[in-house]
DNA sequence: CACACTTACGATATTCGTAAGGATT
DNA sequence: AATCCTTACGAATATCGTAAGTGTG
């Protein structure tokens, strides 16, 4: 038989009322609707489920046994359908993603708190992490989707671009390069030059531009908080995308675009081709379009060209 | 919304199979009804369920929130009409009834016997007691239905004949009353007389006839049993239903009914009028119709008249 | 091009509300 | 007469199956 929740409902409603009239306005049905409704119930069970005539409505035998059940059952339904409603209309749930570490100790934290102020009841969870492994997360449904640098080939997975990150030379501002009126990239060669890491999106970039050979390295760190201390203190000069540049707000240092076309790094929303988003963590990814950053240089308005302009 | 008992089935054969037309199968429909039904659940409750191309077809991450409780939702909703079902077609249930002490020893264990064969899985409670008694019990609700003996005219109460019960003499057959032709009432009134205590529906029945002032009572008291003894031990005779009669099969005992017009004891089956019987109940009170006693003498075919003749 | 899900569409079934009917107090 | 459940019936809606459409490997 096929049972619905409308007759189970039905069914619970007259058990309390103990008079059709009522019990069908209560289900916002007219009184002979909800009757066939009953009577539908009935013949679906086998047996009548309530004794009744004009004065009186009451539970037969197998109805009450029908009713202890019935009312577990509608509850139970109803807290399903109440969760999972709460989870479509974003409140509740939960998002995994993986980030590059730049985007997640400067761009993203705003964007998080954003996504709270929007969607209190759904929990984050982040791993900042470098591109690749970004991308094995994504891969092995590990997080909801990335952000990442790789531009990825793979068919299982589905790739938007967020913005594109063009690249700053950072520098002491008493270093010559503060006062040329242009920059080109073989005037960084003869600069003592800290990198980063090979595994790093960013010196992946750089190395595809400039010939490492050429460049008179110093010194090779994992963490960007490294390399802004390095230059602070004179060790020797960087080049890091717009979207790193809050690491290098200090008094001391001038920030400047270097004017290299192609050489942007390309920020992607990464996520399975094969399956949707889940509510919350389409919801994110949203918010993250939404708020895209711009690549260009302005973490939010300090100690970059415009301030050194002044 | 409207959540059904069908939508829940495909849903969940859907999950199991993870393709449509197969799915579609399990539930005796159509491919394309079978895909709509899916989606009417999913517009049901605001969300995708499963991701799906020509391919693949998977859950989504509500689909998986979903899936984990429709699939309880499902066995429970089952279980309760499986149950259900089990006492509409007589396989489970309990019956609980009243009954004249008479009726409970004589006739009832056979219809019993027979109950018990038909419907193995109903549990039958039986109260044997007083008319009276037995009537407050069906007013109170405490017992299905009673075989009782008072004519009841409560407006609660609905009665149905069973049978006539016609009163027979008891006495040694080395009585005087052995050997006459016809027996009337004034016959008796020499002769020691065992009666039942003045409670009983037969004691009810007799002194409406035979007025106990004129009568030579010897002795009254509470059980069948023990008039036998006594008459059977020459204290006196006595008169009873025939209901009653094989408490007298004794080679030294005869019976004989009573020709008295409008002495019989009216066997009725007795139920609340407001409300229906169980479906076990009803199966029990059709087969005590069936198998109604015709209150003449033949309690199986011992120690009567006949076997007196010969 | 074969497979698998979706869309289109006409036929059938179900559900609904209004109005009339019947039983009880 | 008033109350309350049931029946009757036409209209709106839903559901179903067949057939055509679409997209993917």
């Amino acid at each position: 038989m096929n049972l619905s929740s409308k007759q189970l409902r039905a069914f619970v409603a007259l058990n309390e009322e103990r008079n059709f009239t009522k019990a069908a306005e209560q289900c916002h049905l007219s009184q002979p609707a909800f009757s066939a409704l009953i009577r539908a119930l009935e013949d679906g069970v086998g047996t009548r489920l309530f004794d009744r005539d004009t004065r009186k409505v009451q539970l037969t035998t197998e109805g009450q046994l029908f009713a202890e059940s019935a009312r577990r059952l509608l509850d139970d339904m109803d807290h399903i359908l109440d969760d999972l409603t709460e989870h479509v209309e974003r409140r509740k749930g939960r998002v995994s993603l993986a980030a590059l570490p730049s985007l997640a100790a400067g761009w993203l934290p705003g964007v998080f708190a954003e996504f709270r102020r929007l969607y209190p009841g759904i929990e984050i969870s982040l791993t900042d992490t470098l591109s690749d492994q970004c991308l094995d997360l994504v891969r092995l449904g590990k997080v909801d989707f990335a952000l990442a640098a790789g531009g990825t080939n793979t068919a299982e997975l589905a790739t938007r671009m967020l913005c594109s990150d063009e690249f700053h030379l950072v520098c002491r501002k008493d270093n010559a390069l503060a006062r040329q009126k242009t920059l080109r990239p073989k005037d960084l060669l003869n600069h003592p030059f800290v990198h980063l890491a090979r595994s790093s999106s960013v010196r992946q970039h750089l190395d595809a531009l400039l010939h490492p050979l050429q460049m008179n390295t110093v010194l090779e760190v994992e963490h960007l908080a490294t390399v802004m201390g390095m230059v602070q203190n004179g060790v020797g000069i960087s080049v890091v995308p717009a979207l790193t540049l809050f690491h290098f707000q200090h008094p001391n240092l001038m920030t400047r675009p270097l004017d290299v076309p192609g050489l942007t790094r390309k920020i992607y929303l990464v996520s399975r081709a094969d399956r949707s988003l889940s509510v919350a963590a389409q919801a994110l990814y949203d918010l993250a379009i939404e708020r895209r950053p711009d690549g260009k240089a302005s973490s939010p308005g300090r100690a970059s060209r415009k301030k050194i302009a002044t």
